[in-house]
Order: structure tokens, then C-alpha cells, then sequence
DNA sequence: TTGCCCCTGTTATAACATAACGAAGCAGTG
DNA sequence: CACTGCTTCGTTATGTTATAACAGGGGCAA
């Protein structure tokens, strides 16, 4: 009987999700860190996703090919996935999307990438923009109060341009 | 047998929360709507606690006073409180705080207050912000790509003021 | 072999939020 | 007052998101 020991089909995502993919792995492969199979189908699953996805999505998409997923298992590999700038989530939508940075940068986990979300209340997508004008603002305004800035979140929801034209 | 037929016994609070509870009475009134019994309670209190309270503590606060309380009601509170922008919602945190802007506001429901919020990861404490450059400059990328903005959520996390002299 | 670290499986539960429906209260109107 | 429409609230149930806790497996180095 063969086969492998863990009910894990290998899942097959469209050829740029695959080139993404394999752009992470060495990525992750450098930081000493490994995109195991668990982790490389999420964020297979999140990438292929035209907007953000949530957890227990993710779960239901991860257990076609996974038997003995839960939420642990999902869970695990977003924290793992998001502390290596991989993906982002976007709070106001508990979910998750790639980044759109992370690939194009090469200074690593702690490069300091910044970014705000621009959030489609109509059609749902969400675009990742990297504005150095507002991350400066932002952090001018905190250390004017004495505010040491660890992380930020701008996430702005509206109509997106796509959306706008169509009801025009 | 004398007394209401609701269990519902007044909450006393602090003198400067019953000042701004008495100034949001009249806010609200002034905008047709009605600050009631429960919705006064649960802003008072937002306003009594030093930092962000969540909706489950909240209604463990509330319960003592108003037997029966359910999520329903503590949720339907909020969600006026937050239209009339008497309180804000911290995303990351799924938790609230009084707005300090509000009762010096006279535009209204309507006049567009944004704010950034500073979240001190040590003492929990969130100041809120009101930087125009920020804003600024947040919506004059999200327009340059063609996003019509409708609201935009910006929380700092960090190290607040306070909290830095301790270590040092 | 042993110990260690990372990763995973598994069960259970915590924490946050809303759906749905009916009744009570509070206007105005005739 | 009786009627009506609207807002608010009580109540039950359920949906959604996230974590705690502990056990096991597998690679690697001392
Ligand atoms: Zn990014
Ligand atoms: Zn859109
Ligand atoms: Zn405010
Ligand atoms: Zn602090």
C-alpha cells in the first residue's frame, strides 16, 4: 500500500502562484526558516485568493487535502506566515492577504515594510500600498507625544477605482 | 411593593464621567435621538475605564446592575454610541474607548473626525490623536490611485511615554 | 543513545459578534 | 382615548474568530 504515512495530498495552485511560492520557500530557506507543506498551502490558498481570506475558510479549503486539519493547524500557519511578512491581516476584516512587498524586498524579516490597505466595501479587494509620506506623518505625530512606534495598521475602507467607474 | 418594574438600578460614576455623560445627553438630544438608561451605563462605563474594555467585560460590569443583560444589549449600545461617535472601536484590540474629541466638536454626527490611536503595548493605555498631515497624507495615495475614501482606521502600537521612563 | 528543538495532532474552550422574533414603550394623529 | 408607526429592548439561539494545553513524532547534534 503506498503512499504517504499523513493524509497530505499536494494541492496545485495556477503557475504565478506557484512562481510566489517558490520565491518564499527560498526566502523562508534563507532565514533559516522552513515553508513546510501545511505553511506553503496556505499561503498558496491566501495567494490564490482574489481578496482576503479568513481562517475558517482557509480550514475548509486546507481539509479537502489535509484530513486532520483544525483550527491550530490553520492558526500556526498564519502566525508563522505573518512573522515572516509573507501575508498581512487585515484587522477590520479578521483575514488575510498576501503581501505584495515582501518578494519585490531583500532585507529580510525585519526590513521594517510598512503598508496601508486600501479596502473595497464594494467588491471586497484589497490593495497594498507603501506610502512613505503617511508612515512619516504617523510616526512624527507619535513621537511628538513621547511615542516609541513598534507597528502600525492603516487600513482605509471606501470605493475602490474599478468600482467607482462602473457606477458612473 | 415599590420600585421600577425593570431591574434596573442607576450606576453612579466619577464626577468628570457624569460631566461628560450630562454633555452627551445633550449632544444626543440635540441630534434627535435618545441617550437611554442602558446605552448611558455602557458609555459610562467606557469613559470610567483607564483603557480599552471589551464588549464581554462590559457586559459583566452591566450585569449587576441591569439583571438582564445580554450580548444583544451590550452590542446595540455600542453600535449607537459609535454611530453618534461618542466612542471608538480599537480594531486590534476588539475593544472601546470614549472619544476625547467629541464633546468639543460641535459639527455633529457628521463632520468627519478621524483619529489615530496609540496603543502602549506595556500599560494598555491608548491615547487618541488628531494629526491632519496624517490624514492628509493617507488620503491624498489612497486618491492618487483612484480610492474614494470613506473611513480610515490608523492604530499605533508601541511603547507609550510613561511607560519608556520606567525601563530607562 | 540521549536530549533538545521544532513542528504537528488533538481536544477542548475562550472570546467576540449577530440573527431572529416578539413585546414593551413612546411618539404623533384623529 | 384608540390607532398607528417607529424605536428600543428582552430573549434565545447560533455563528464566527482565536487560543490553551498537552501529547507525539522526527531531525539533529552532543
Ligand atoms: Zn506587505
Ligand atoms: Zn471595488
Ligand atoms: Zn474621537
Ligand atoms: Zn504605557
Amino acid at each position: 500500500m503506498p503512499g504517504p504515512s499523513v493524509q497530505m495530498n499536494e494541492m496545485r495552485f495556477p503557475g504565478d502562484v506557484e512562481d510566489r511560492l517558490s520565491l518564499s520557500e527560498r526566502y523562508c530557506a534563507l532565514q533559516g526558516s522552513r515553508l513546510t507543506d501545511t505553511r506553503r498551502q496556505v499561503l498558496g490558498m491566501i495567494l490564490s485568493s482574489p481578496r482576503p481570506i479568513g481562517a475558517y475558510d482557509l480550514l475548509d479549503l486546507l481539509r479537502s487535502h489535509h484530513r486532520n486539519a483544525a483550527p491550530p493547524t490553520v492558526y500556526r500557519a498564519l502566525e508563522f506566515l505573518s512573522d515572516h511578512g509573507l501575508i498581512h491581516k487585515i484587522e477590520r476584516l479578521s483575514a488575510f492577504v498576501g503581501c505584495s512587498h515582501r518578494l519585490r524586498c531583500h532585507h529580510g524579516k525585519a526590513c521594517g515594510h510598512r503598508a496601508q490597505f486600501l479596502i473595497c466595501r464594494t467588491c471586497g479587494i484589497v490593495k497594498e500600498l507603501e506610502n512613505d509620506e503617511t508612515e512619516s506623518a504617523v510616526n512624527l505625530a507619535a513621537r511628538n507625544v513621547g511615542f516609541h512606534v513598534e507597528h502600525t495598521t492603516i487600513e482605509v475602507e471606501g470605493i475602490c477605482a474599478q468600482c467607482a467607474e462602473h457606477v458612473s
